[in-house]
DNA sequence: AAGTGGTCTAGACCACCAG
DNA sequence: TGGTGGTCTAGACCACTTT
């Protein structure tokens, strides 16, 4: 009974309250797929609200994909893997350790560096202003081999923004998990291509020439400025980007 | 004054007639971004509804990127290209046309063919079922030249849920918009990845062996049947893909 | 002080689906 | 028939920003 009172209780809305209480039970399997999560009217008694309260609750929550919505019959938790990637940032670490293996990272470089034409536009900044700069490689191993590079990455961050960056220890820390931790950025921009890597790219990736790779370039911002720019290289065949996600209409499963 | 009734006044909620009224202003150019868009208060005395419906139809355009809100300042059309593509389907004719380019299609394959294996599988259908496989290659062109191939697409639709797929003339209208008309896809999957193009895929798009490409592959669901599965191979350098979007936590911009 | 958006309530009516 | 979700109202309080 009671209402569950969750430690973070500090003047969140309260259907972001019940959004969570039901994000934690999906998310922990204690809800599985096809489950049905309870109506609006109990939450209603649950959680000492108005139905309107819980009605957005669910809602925001059929509409990022989590539950299933049919008129006359009930909530359930959705099947489906829910959007991924591409679309939300993803930390390799975390991936790869989702597929049981090991992630290591090489730091290659990682140093202070004044911004050329280039970086000064990207950055909106002054020619010559200091950024921080750091190149690493990621590594994925499956049992006690040595493992293989699965990513490139090649990012610049500014300084204005995240101080402490350089500071880091990127062999605990990706970049990706301090940098969403540091700043919570307010927008997001990918753009996708192909590329033949270069011959510093082959022998960081230890791939050949001939074998194609991904370059996932990445912008975020924070209240107007930018935070960070991120080329990142994969080898195709070692790596794909993979999203899944809802139609506008959302409705349908089970 | 008046409701500004649309033609389409039929039983839709009243939060979508208040979405519609923005977004047409939106798109149109009417409201150009940075443009401050009605208050709620304004909208409830403008739709004659109460302040959470106007509060839904603006909250739903912000979670979409179409506007962004201040809290104690108002409402404004967001500046920033929305999200788009990988997120999105994308129409390549009509992308090919807002960069005020022609776009011509030639279709290399169109018949109907017996599902092997693999096809079986993904379609979840029976072996050698009846399957609609299709083969274009869309061009671009700048004035009078021929143009050059941008993308190949190669696509296998479910004939048991858009029956009349076949007889359409893709130099007429593209398989996406034909698609996107005939059936609402509930969900959609993206995988992206760089591949070196085959010998027929080096001539049908009039690449060297040596240019990378993009290859996006996308299914589609509905109503838990698949609609279509679709292979689209971009030279890397005549195009990549793009996607821009806000975080989870919107807010922000002018 | 006035206006904005953010949240919330306690009712209400409806279409739908189940038993 | 009773429960479900979908929508809507007419109030309300709050924090915030602008003037």
């Amino acid at each position: 009974m009671a209402v569950a009172a969750t430690p973070d209780d500090c003047a969140r809305p309260l259907y972001e309250h019940i959004k969570t209480f039901v994000r934690e039970r999906v998310g922990d399997g204690t809800w599985p797929p096809g489950h049905r999560v309870p109506s609006e009217n109990q939450l209603v008694a649950r959680f000492s609200v108005s139905r309107m309260t819980a009605h957005r609750a669910l809602r925001e929550l059929q509409q990022e994909g989590v539950l299933a919505r049919r008129p006359g019959v009930g909530t359930f938790v959705r099947a489906i893997p829910r959007k991924t990637s591409l679309i939300d940032i993803r930390n390799i670490a975390e991936e790869i350790a989702a597929r049981g293996h090991r992630h290591s990272v090489a730091v290659c470089s990682k140093k202070t560096i004044p911004a050329n034409q280039e970086l000064a536009a990207d950055f909106e900044v002054d020619l010559d202003s200091q950024l921080f700069h750091l190149v690493l490689v990621h590594r994925e191993r499956a049992d006690r081999h040595k493992g293989v590079p699965v990513q490139l990455e090649d990012r610049y961050v500014n300084p204005a923004v995240v101080p402490t960056f350089l500071q880091q220890d990127f062999r605990r820390t990706t970049p990706t998990a301090f940098l969403l931790a540091a700043v919570q950025p307010d927008e997001l921009e990918h753009t996708v291509t192909a590329i033949a890597p270069s011959k510093e790219q082959q022998t960081l990736l230890e791939v050949g020439a001939r074998e194609p790779c991904l370059l996932l370039r990445r912008r975020s911002w924070s209240k107007e400025r930018i935070v960070t720019v991120a080329e990142l290289v994969y080898p195709a065949s070692r790596y794909s980007l993979y999203a899944r996600h809802l139609h506008p209409s959302h409705r349908q499963q089970r």
